[in-house]
DNA sequence: TGTACATCAGTGAACGCGCGTTCACTGATGTAC
DNA sequence: TGTACATCAGTGAACGCGCGTTCACTGATGTAC
């Protein structure tokens, strides 16, 4: 951010380069490396070192960049939730960005949260948020905690069976119909 | 199988005795590689090349095994379901056991099935219908279909999102009730 | 305005690592006569 | 029963790989006087 802003240095803005470099690596489905992320932006194996303390730093950067992207897609064109179908849409733009952006996909939710990387943890908190404060809109006088992680695990388990092949589908509109139809079956076997 | 039936052999059984070295390595979190795996189970680096062709076919052996071991622990101690609480247990289960065995778990569904491992392929089918089956037991009216993979989504995702710390909780217990907790939720909102 | 200095972005060579896999081999087990 | 042979499980050395990270460095940019 600070470094993102500063420009016509020797480079101009390494950090950014070395984030879009990475970012088109994933969505190429290449192996993701900081050697390999330095050499497709054109600079020496050891110059990310200037601007990510580590792979790990790089890793997270990405992941909250995902983070945004992610919220920015669940939100986008949409107005607040106000039925069950609705709320199923979201679970389909969940699955569909999962699966546009696999290996981002995994980047973000490939392992557990270092605490010490605030934005982050930030990140991830926003969407769970984001996602609560839905199903609290649809659904005022349930637990909205115990909703919200319903409506999250169900979404994102589609999304890793898909990703991992445990689930098949021709097409994305099949996987959209799919989600759909497994959101709104679930929501309405009642007790 | 048919090689861990004759014994007497130089080891007996390394087939056998590689996987179970190379269970009690992801048990206990180590980095799992053929070479580690030889290692502890002292032989030679090149010996599990006599059982398995490569990487792949050993981590897809593991892979069998631990959907075996998943459809076991679902199916243990438990009639069939009747109810939706029954259902839930089954989603509690089924999250008790990835964070029982999380390393396994990520083997199990961490990678595309590779459609040439059929016995991989089969095992993971295998569960699918038994989620099918359990559904399709409470609510025959509906479309198993798409409640199958909802049930199995929702426990998939909140186990996915528990192991990779985006969901929190103290204590094993306290897991079990947040899953109950969430599966109930979803199911009792209705359209 | 010009010079001396400090800062810091990017370089290039090198480190040690564990990995998957191959190869030609040794030596134990089982089998035919 | 004993010998000759085939089979096959396990060995040991070696291959080439890309990786993350360190180090002392060069050279461009900005700053004080």
């Amino acid at each position: 951010m600070s470094t993102s802003e500063k420009s016509g240095y020797h480079h101009g803005d390494l950090r950014a380069a070395l984030l879009s470099a990475a970012m088109e690596m994933l969505e190429a489905g290449e192996p993701f490396s900081l050697r390999a992320i330095a050499r497709s932006a054109g600079v020496s194996q050891t110059a990310p070192y200037r601007h990510f303390k580590d792979r790990d730093a790089l890793e997270s950067a990405l992941a909250v960049e995902g983070f945004r992207d992610l919220l920015a897609s669940l939100g986008q064109g949409r107005n607040p939730p106000a039925s069950v179908q609705d709320l199923a849409e979201f679970a389909v733009a969940y699955v569909a960005f999962a699966l546009r952006r696999p290996a981002l996909f995994r980047v973000m939710f490939g392992k557990p949260c270092d605490d010490a990387d605030d934005e982050r943890v930030k990140a991830a908190d926003a969407l769970h948020e984001l996602l609560a404060a839905a199903l609290d809109q649809v659904f005022p006088e349930a637990d909205a905690s115990a909703l919200a992680s319903a409506g999250w695990g169900l979404a994102h388990g589609l999304a890793y069976l898909y990703l991992d092949g445990k689930l098949h589908a021709e097409s994305s509109g099949e996987v959209a119909e799919r989600v759909r139809g497994a959101f709104l079956a679930i929501a309405s076997v009642g007790p």
